[in-house]
DNA sequence: CAGGAAATTGACGATTTTGTGACAGGTCAC
DNA sequence: GTGACCTGTCACAAAATCGTCAATTTCCTG
């Protein structure tokens, strides 16, 4: 069960030694030492999970964690918060503020590594799992289905991905590179030629059911899903 | 939020503090002294949650646990551990064991209500003993019998709680996590594969009574249960 | 209209995911 | 005890999907 892991943590020594630890039990560590930065890394990188510290120079980990709660994308990742002992308020305000669990400091290696492993465990299943419909297209990804109409359509894993992304982006040109980012993820190594070929195959379970046109080419800059039709002139 | 709570601890002056910090909450409280007493409680009133003591006398708060783990009834009822301070093994042993938290001593009475909120709140859409039907199956939990239309269904245990969450979640894809975290109880250390194995057992129990078809495969994310056809237009 | 960059397409081997059968333990009623 | 279930895990087979490439077509530029 390997995740990504945001650290959170000013000190580093402690960041040090913690990010060791989960090194080692087989997560990929990234690390922040304040909130700012963290903020910004959760955007990027969408972590699967947040290990905060809740004393932080600047905005502290409670403030974070509101606006981490706040925000619709990274609403759904689980927050554990590193509290030093006897920070009972602070307890009491993260687990209502929405952390999923805490641990006092210090704390065991084999500790912290259960507890994410809970946390991670129960993880909620919904995360962005409303149905998107567009231009006589309907896709939902809670049940995993695409239909035009009444007609399904079927798709692999990653065509759905593709147009899962491109309906909740669409009218907006994707470069390559974006798309692989998005719906590939930003640490995968394929060639961009890759997406066309995906682009093709989406094409092609598309347009059976009279969806060709949906997906439009950008001579020079890439793809964009679109229910108007492709203006001949730009 | 009220919750009926067991309340394990031999030492009646915490026993009382905490009985009346939680009746404050409105919590209905019910106390044992010892995991004996306990275990049966638990069996006779299947309460909300279990507040459980860790070192008791007579039987260890450990053993209860893993029993309380053992029985399908009680599987479910989460536990929140009591520890004093120090006891770091207890802890690990615990959380691996199942519980679902644990709370050090000595503890505010803001800090265990928030918790037990937290538990519960997690705790939320569980199995309800109605009777399910659904594409020409049946299932009872009452009575423990799945028939598709006259005929019986053999299931074991294992079988009967997937088919009866399936049936109570249909059309959704559930990932294997997710199924290990609502059939299982999210505190199984079980391979993900397991979940294959039961589904491939479930469906050939299915298939005798013409009810093939109805647990789909969706690659890359998990497995549905569905009226509809999977979709074959490929 | 030619040249060339960019995009499409079809094919194919590699990789990943899922289905299956077997098996060693464990539990429980007898 | 003991024998009939259940269970979780493997190793392997089968199936579906993926990424890449080379050939071809499309489209813009000059």
């Amino acid at each position: 069960m390997a995740a990504n892991i945001l650290l959170v943590e000013d000190e580093p020594a402690i960041q040090e030694l913690i990010a060791a630890n989960l090194g080692r039990a087989g997560h990929h560590v990234v690390r922040a030492g304040d909130a700012e930065t963290a903020q910004r890394i959760v955007r990027d990188a969408l972590p699967d999970l947040v290990l905060l510290d809740w004393m932080l120079p600047g905005m502290s980990g409670i403030e974070l964690a509101r606006r981490l709660r706040a925000d619709e994308r990274t609403r759904a990742i689980p927050i554990i918060m590193l509290t030093a002992r006897g920070e009972e308020q602070d307890k009491v305000a993260g687990l209502e503020m929405g952390a999923d669990d805490y641990i006092t400091k210090p704390f065991s290696p084999r500790e912290l590594v259960a507890r994410i492993k809970a946390v991670l465990r129960r993880r909620a299943p919904q995360a962005t799992e409303d149905p998107v419909a567009l231009g006589g297209l309907c896709l939902d990804p809670a049940t995993h289905r695409v239909s035009a109409g009444e007609r399904p359509v079927a798709l692999g894993p990653t065509e759905f991905r593709l147009l899962h992304f491109l309906m909740t982006h669409p009218e907006r040109v994707h470069s390559r590179a974006q798309l692989l980012d998005q719906v590939w993820g930003d640490h995968v190594f394929v060639e961009e030629r890759t997406v066309d070929v995906h682009v093709r195959r989406l094409r092609a379970a598309l347009e059976p059911v009279g969806q060709d046109g949906l997906i439009q080419t950008v001579r020079g800059s890439g793809y964009r899903l679109s229910a108007l039709p492709a203006v001949a002139g730009v």
